[in-house]
DNA sequence: ATATTCCATATTGCATGGAATATCTGCCCG
DNA sequence: CGGGCAGATATTCCATGCAATATGGAATAT
C-alpha cells in the first residue's frame, strides 16, 4: 500500500505533518525511503525512479529527487548520470570486504568502550544481553534480531566517540539488505549468543584487546555466514585475520 | 575571482565542458566546493548560501542546492532545515575525537596493507618516503604536506578494501579544514617522517602490529598537534591510547 | 537473418516561480 | 532603558516546465 508521507495532499495538513514538522519533506522522504529498503521494500537492484516515488509519497519530484542523492552519498543506493537510480547490490566478495570493514570499526568501538563505558552502561549491556536468552531459547529470530542490533549499538554508544560509531552504524546500515535471513537457522541464534557473551565478559572486565578481539570475530564470523547465504555452493574464507 | 564552471553561459557550452561531460552539473558543482572548502577559499562557519554560489559558478540554484545536501551528508558542511548552510565547525573535543577515529581507521588500513600490498606497493611506498626527506631537509612544508597525503593514501590502497579506505579518507577529509598549517615548524616535519620510518619499515618487514600500532601512534601524534593549533593554551590530553 | 541506423518514448537533469520559514528592523510597552 | 512584538526582508524549500540524455523498437541495408 503506497500510504503517502502525512496529510491528504487536497485539505490542509494532517495533525501529524504540523505537529512533528520541524524536518523538511526530503528528509521525511529519505527517512522513509532509507526504512523501507532496510526493511526489504526494496529489493538490491530494484529500480528507483523519481516519479512513482513521487506518486507513491504523495509528493513532487524535487524531495524525491534529493532525497535519493542524498542516499546515494551513503552508498545505500546507486545513482548513474542520467540512467537513474537503483537500490545497491554488493556482490559476495565485496560483502566480505564490507564485513571486514565493519569488523574492523566495531572492535574499536568494543575497544573504546571498555575502557569508557560506564558501571550504568555495563548495567544496561548485560541486562540487555540476560533479556535476550529469552529469544534464544524460543528460536525467535525477529526478536532476536532486533536485540542483536540493540547490544551493538549500545557498544558503539559506549564507545564515546559519535564520528567512529557513526562510520560503524553508516557500514552496517549498507549490508543489512543482505542480512535479511540472517537468524533463520536457530543455530546462528545459539552462536550469535554465545559470541555477544564473550563480548560482555570482555567489556565487563574492562579488558581492551580481549573486547577488540571478541567483537573482530563475531562479525567476521557473521560475515561468513552471510556471505554463505548469498553463494551457498562454495565455502567463504574468512575475513579479518 | 568567482570564476565561472565552464563555457560562458551566453552562447554554446565550450569545448571544455562538452567534451569532458560525462558527469552532470550538481556533481561538477559538488566537487568544486568540496575543493574549495578542503583548499581553504571557504573557512568553517562561512556561510554557503544558494544565490551567491549559483552566480559565483554561473549555475541555476538547484544544482548548488543538491550539492551542498550531498556535501551535509559527508558532514564537511552543515545543513540546518530553513536556516542554511555553514562550513562545518569543529570544536577542540570533537577535533580529538575525530582523530581518534582516523586513527583505528587507518591503523586497520595498515594492518591489512602490512598484509596485502604487493613489493610493487611496497616499493612505491619506500621510494615515496626516500623523495619526501628531500621536502624535509629543505623544510618545504607545502611539498611535505601533498607527499604525506600521498603516504597516507598508498597505504590506504594497500589495505585493499576500498570500503574501510573511504570511510578513513571520508574522516580525514573533514578534518583537512582544520590542518592548514599542519607543517609550518620544520620541528612537525621531521617529526612526522620519523613516524612515516616506523610505519614504512613494519609494512616492509609485514608486521601487522607493528603497522597498526606505528599507524595509531602517528595519527594520535598529529591530531593532538591540530588541537594544540586551535586552542594553543592548554596541553592537549592523547587520544587513542 | 543479423546488424545498424534512426526515430519515438520515457526518464533524468536544470531552471524558475511561488509558498513557507527564518531573520532583521523599528516600534511599542513596561 | 531594556524586552517583546509586528511587519518587512531575505532565504530556504517545494512544485512545475522545459531541455538533455538514455532506452526501446522499427525500418533498412548488408
Amino acid at each position: 500500500m503506497p500510504n503517502k508521507l502525512a496529510g491528504d495532499g487536497a485539505g490542509g495538513d494532517s495533525v501529524l505533518m504540523t505537529a512533528l514538522k520541524r524536518s523538511t519533506t526530503t528528509d521525511e522522504v529519505r527517512q522513509r525511503l532509507a526504512d523501507e529498503i532496510l526493511f526489504g521494500q526494496f529489493l538490491p537492484g530494484h529500480r528507483l525512479d523519481e516519479q512513482s516515488l513521487s506518486l507513491r509519497y504523495g509528493v513532487s519530484r524535487t524531495p524525491v529527487r534529493e532525497a535519493l542523492k542524498q542516499l546515494a552519498v551513503t552508498g545505500l543506493v546507486e545513482a548513474r548520470p542520467h540512467k537513474g537510480v537503483v537500490v545497491a547490490e554488493i556482490s559476495p566478495e565485496a560483502l566480505g570486504l564490507m564485513f571486514e570493514a565493519i569488523a574492523d570499526c566495531e572492535a574499536a568501538c568494543a575497544r573504546h568502550a571498555a575502557r569508557r563505558m560506564t558501571a550504568t552502561d555495563r548495567q544496561m549491556l548485560a541486562d540487555l544481553h540476560v533479556l535476550s536468552h529469552q529469544a534464544v531459547v524460543s528460536g525467535d529470530g525477529e526478536r532476536y534480531d532486533a536485540m542483536n542490533r540493540e547490544f551493538h549499538a549500545l557498544i558503539l554508544r559506549g564507545a564515546r566517540n559519535s564520528y567512529l560509531a557513526d562510520v560503524a552504524q553508516s557500514l552496517r546500515q549498507r549490508v543489512m539488505p543482505f542480512r535479511r535471513a540472517q537468524f533463520r537457522r536457530a543455530e546462528r541464534i545459539t552462536r550469535s549468543f554465545a559470541e555477544h557473551q564473550r563480548i560482555l565478559d570482555a567489556i565487563l572486565a574492562q579488558d581492551e584487546d580481549a573486547a577488540a578481539r571478541a567483537m573482530r570475530g563475531h562479525v567476521a564470523e557473521a560475515g561468513g555466514a552471510s556471505a554463505d547465504l548469498l553463494m551457498p555452493g562454495r565455502r567463504s574464507e574468512p575475513v579479518g585475520e
